[in-house]
DNA sequence: CTTCTAATTGATAATGATTTTCATTATCAG
DNA sequence: CTGATAATGAAAATCATTATCAATTAGAAG
């Protein structure tokens, strides 16, 4: 079995590979939610049942340290993570999250367009700021169908 | 004095103008930082010592709810508001965020093309999920100079 | 202008996500 | 294999945000 590009980046910043860190990468690459930390915590639990909460917290926040995760806060309190896509594919989604009731729709139909447009405004950015930029989110805030109904 | 377009939106939310209010609005729309709850409240400190964190929290997110402010989350653990901008002027800006040190540039060389881009995409968004967006926003992710010279 | 009522306020306590601490354990380079 | 060092987990500590509740106030109606 290949070894994903990540653990080739775990390597490169000095980072051990431990069997916490294997089962929240198996997890996060399982899924297509937006998990919070506990999320992961009870997934992990049930391949190891002694894996500690606080270890989900560290693990995660090294893996958005080095780029594997990518952290989103949606404004329910609570911090939301996902596994960066490899950059070979250079797929991603944005989200439009209904400012009342928190439900996230993931949104995919990216028109080459605009990626075409991001990969240029990063490239300016990057130049003018001396910014090295490692990924870029787009949210649109608003209403969903319910809730514009019910105000 | 005219009143500003947000004075209109509160009052069609069925919402009283109050002195706590005035002061938030006034502190919001007198800055150009990214205040968090706690900053607004210490300068609203000043103005009014009766002032409560509570109300602040309150304003805040009543504000948020009804469009008056924009809600950022960069990550550091506490939520940043901005005035939203008058929908008149379409101006508005993005962000940097180093990942490292948690600096965060502004950067509203907006180009013309990607503001058409983006009301384009916003409309066909709100059309393929019955959405009413009311907002996006743009975050770039990665390290800035002095954090991409020191690992 | 006065009255009345629902909206608003502020102090305090409570909540809940995330971090810190620290003694123990495990990884992996040599 | 082995030691230096990174990593772990339990428990306690932080700290931003929210709920509670009695007291106050804005502003519509008269």
């Amino acid at each position: 079995m290949k070894e994903p590009w990540w653990y080739q980046r775990l390597h490169d910043a000095g980072s051990r590979l431990t069997m916490p860190r294997e089962s929240i990468l198996q997890i996060l690459s399982d899924t297509s939610e937006h998990l919070s930390a506990e999320d992961i915590y009870l997934k992990a639990l049930r391949v190891n049942p002694s894996i500690g909460l606080t270890t989900v917290y560290r693990t995660l926040d090294l893996f958005h340290q080095i780029g594997i995760v990518q952290r989103f806060d949606f404004g329910d309190g609570k911090a939301r993570y996902e596994l960066t896509n490899n950059p070979q594919k250079k797929e991603h989604h944005h989200h439009l999250i209904c400012m009342r009731c928190k439900k996230i729709i993931d949104y995919s139909n990216f028109i080459k367009e605009e990626l075409e447009l991001m990969n240029k405004t990063e490239k300016e950015l990057s130049k003018k700021h001396h910014f090295h930029i490692m990924h870029h989110v787009i949210d649109f805030y608003g209403l969903c169908g319910k809730c514009k109904e019910t105000p």
